[in-house]
DNA sequence: AGTTAGCACTCTCTGGCCGAGACTGCCAAC
DNA sequence: GTTGGCAGTCTCGGCCAGAGAGTGCTAACT
C-alpha cells in the first residue's frame, strides 16, 4: 500500500467537490465548473493547479488530456475514509423498507431473500446477502424420517425456523419406530447446541444399547461433517438495476460480474474474507481481487439473529456510486432484517 | 392468426436455407451466398425471385433495401413446425449431463438447481425450471414443532424428499407432547395424500378428543390454504450466458428480460399457460404476449417424478437460435432430470 | 412459363477530414 | 500564492466519398 500523502484542506475540499459532482452527473469534472459551483472565490486556474496536483497524487485522473477529472480508487478511498458527510435515510425510504419487510414470510430463507430485494431495490445496485452458518446455529429440534429401510432423512430444525435436510444411510436396516425414539431421545440431549458442538460431545449421551449408540453416532458425524463442508450460499438481487448504469452499456464487464454472482463460490470466499473493522466496509474497484469487481465497489456490513452475527449483507455497484446514501441504505436495511429475525423467536 | 400461405417444395428449401444459415452466421443472407452453399443448380437470380415471394408472405424479411433476407417470427415458426430435422444431442454432451447430474444432491431443490444450470450450460442460454406444485405433491411425513405455546411449525416432508414449513397459531397453548401425539397420528392418516386431497376428508380421521381434532382441523385447513396460495417458483440461470449473444449488446432489451426473470411471478404464470401439445412447446418471438420476450424464443418440456408430470423446463434464448440442437438438448436434460428425481424414491 | 445474365440502383459501412467545444498547462503579471 | 490570457490537445459530431453487398428490373433465352 502506497502512503497516502497528506492533502491539505484546500485539496480535500476539491477532492470532494469532485468525487460529488462526478456521483452526480457521470461526467468529468473541469476546472471551470468547480470554480462556479464550489469554490466561488477561487479562480479555475487556481483550481486547475491543484487539480494538477490530485492527479499526480494519485487522488484523480484524467481520461485524456482535454478532459476533467474523475477519481481514482485511491480518490475514492480518500473520500470514504475521510470526506464523505454520514447521510441518514430518507422518511421514505424507511418507510418502504419497513412495509416491504412486512410482507416477508416468517422464516430466515425468506426474510433473508426479501431483503436482498429490498435492498436492491433501495440502493438500485445488485444487493448480496449470505445465508447464516448452519454449523454455527443452535439446533432446535431434529427429526428422523426412514426412507429405505436402510436410508434415513434427517431433519434439522434451527434456530430462526431455518430447516435444514440430509440422507443419510445406515449399515443395517432400522425401523421408522427406532428412529422416532432416537429422535426423541435426541432431542433431549442436543436441544440449544450447534452442530460444531455436538461433535465433541457424543460422550454425553447417556449410556443406551450399543447398537442404538452406534446409529446415534453415525448420524451426529453426517451431520457435522455435511454441516462442515457445506459452502456459504450468496443469495442476490437487483441485477436489473445495474443495467441502468451508463457504466454497464458495454456488456464486456458485466458478462465477468454476472458470471461471479451465479457461480457463488467465488463470490462466498470474497465475502467471507471481509474484516469488518467498521460497522460499515467498503471495497473500491481494483481492491478487490478478484477481476470481475476492477470497476465496481462493495459496501458490506452484517446483520445478526439472536445478538449473535450472521451473515453479511451489502451491495455491489459502480465505483461511481453516491456511497454516503448507500452507506445509509445499507445501515437501514441491515438493521431492519436483523429486527425482523429477531421477531422469528429464538 | 393469418392464414400460412402454402409454400412450395422449392421455397421451403430457400425458406430452411436462409433459417440454418443465419441461425450460424447471424449475418442477413443474400442470394448469391444461398445460390454458392446451398442451390448450386439455381442462378442467384432464381433465388432472387422466390427471395422476393417470401418476403411479401412475411416469411422473411429486409433489415433494409440492400441487404439479405432474415426470417420472421412467421419464417421461424413454419421452419420448427415443418422444416426442422430431428437432431440428437452428441455423446459430449450427454455425457457432460451425466456426470454433472453424478454430483447433485438428493433433493427435489437440489436436482431443479442442478438441472437449471446444466441446462444452461449445454445450451448456453438462459434456463428456466419450474418445482413442482406442493398441494399435487404426495405428503410423506408430519411433524409439529412447538415454538411459543400457541405456535407450531409445520414440516411436510413431501414425495422426492421436498421439505415444506410453514407457521400456524393456535388458539390454545398445546405441549410438544401433545403435538407430537398428534403428529404420530396425522402420519398413520394422511401418509400418501396430497394436500389437495387432505382437505376433503377430514372426516376420515379417527374419532379423537374433540379439543385436539379442532387442532387437527386447523393445521390441516392451514397447510391446504397456504399451499394453495403459494405462487410456482421459477428458477432460472445462465444470464451470463444471454450476454455473449451479438443480439443483447445493447443492454436495452435485457433489462426487461431481467427484470422478467427476477419478478418471477409473471414468467410463472407465463409457464403455467403453455398447452403442451406435442412433448416440446416453442414459443417465437412476439409470439410471446410479455414484452420483454419479444425477440426471444422459448423452448419448453416438462419433466416428471413418479410418472406424474411435475414441472416445465425449458430455455430462454433470442429468436436466431439453433432450434434443433436446443429441443435436443433440453429434451435430453428433461428426462435425465426425471431419471435422477425418479430415484429419489417414492 | 420459368430461368438467367446483365445492369443500374440503393443502402450500409468505414475511414478520413473538419470545425466546434471543452479543458488543460504554462507563462507572465499581479 | 493567485490570476488572466492564450496556445495547445483531445474528443465528438457531422459530413463526404468510396467500397462493398445485394437487390429489383428488364430483356433475352430455353
Amino acid at each position: 500500500m502506497v502512503e497516502p500523502t497528506p492533502l491539505d484542506e484546500r485539496k480535500q475540499q476539491i477532492l470532494k467537490a469532485v468525487v460529488s459532482d462526478y456521483t452526480v452527473t457521470g461526467m468529468p469534472v473541469g476546472s471551470q465548473v468547480l470554480a462556479a459551483k464550489y469554490f466561488i472565490a477561487l479562480s479555475s486556474a487556481t483550481i486547475r493547479n491543484e487539480l494538477a496536483d490530485l492527479v499526480g497524487t494519485g487522488y484523480l485522473q484524467q481520461p485524456h488530456t482535454s478532459a476533467g477529472r474523475i477519481p481514482t480508487d485511491r480518490g475514492y478511498r480518500y473520500f470514504v475514509d475521510f470526506l464523505m458527510e454520514p447521510e441518514a435515510a430518507s422518511a421514505t425510504i424507511r418507510r418502504t423498507v419497513k412495509q416491504e419487510f412486512e410482507s416477508a414470510p416468517r422464516s430466515v430463507d425468506g426474510i433473508l431473500e426479501k431483503a436482498a430485494m429490498i435492498l436492491s431495490l433501495v440502493t438500485e445496485n445488485v444487493s448480496l446477502v449470505t445465508a447464516p452458518e448452519v454449523s454455527e446455529s443452535r439446533i432446535k429440534h431434529i427429526d428422523l424420517v426412514s426412507l429405505e429401510p436402510q436410508s434415513v432423512l434427517i431433519i434439522l430444525v434451527l434456530e430462526g425456523n431455518l430447516i435444514k435436510q440430509q440422507v443419510v444411510h445406515l449399515e443395517r436396516a432400522t425401523s421408522q419406530e427406532d428412529l422416532s425414539r432416537m429422535a426423541a431421545m435426541l432431542n433431549q440431549k442436543v436441544k440449544g447446541q450447534t452442530a460444531d458442538e455436538l461433535s465433541g460431545r457424543l460422550d454425553q449421551l447417556g449410556p443406551d444399547k450399543a447398537e442404538q449408540r452406534r446409529i446415534i453416532e453415525r448420524l451426529i458425524e453426517s451431520i457435522t461433517t455435511h454441516q462442515a463442508q457445506r459452502q456459504t450460499v450468496v443469495l442476490h438481487d437487483g441485477v436489473r438495476n445495474l443495467l441502468r448504469h451508463p457504466e454497464f452499456v458495454e456488456v464486456g464487464r458485466l458478462e465477468e460480474l454476472m458470471e461471479l454472482l451465479e457461480q457463488g463460490a467465488q463470490l462466498a470466499s470474497i465475502l467471507q474474507q471481509v474484516a469488518f473493522e467498521k460497522d460499515v466496509e467498503i471495497i473500491i474497484g481494483r481492491e478487490n481481487t478478484s477481476s470481475g469487481l476492477r470497476e465496481c465497489s462493495l459496501v458490506l456490513t452484517t446483520y445478526k439473529m439472536t445478538d449473535r452475527i450472521r451473515g453479511t449483507i451489502g451491495v455491489i455497484g459502480p465505483t461511481r456510486m453516491h456511497y454516503g446514501q448507500v452507506v445509509a441504505r445499507v445501515r437501514l436495511v441491515s438493521h431492519a432484517t436483523s429486527d425482523v429475525l429477531a421477531h422469528l423467536g429464538n
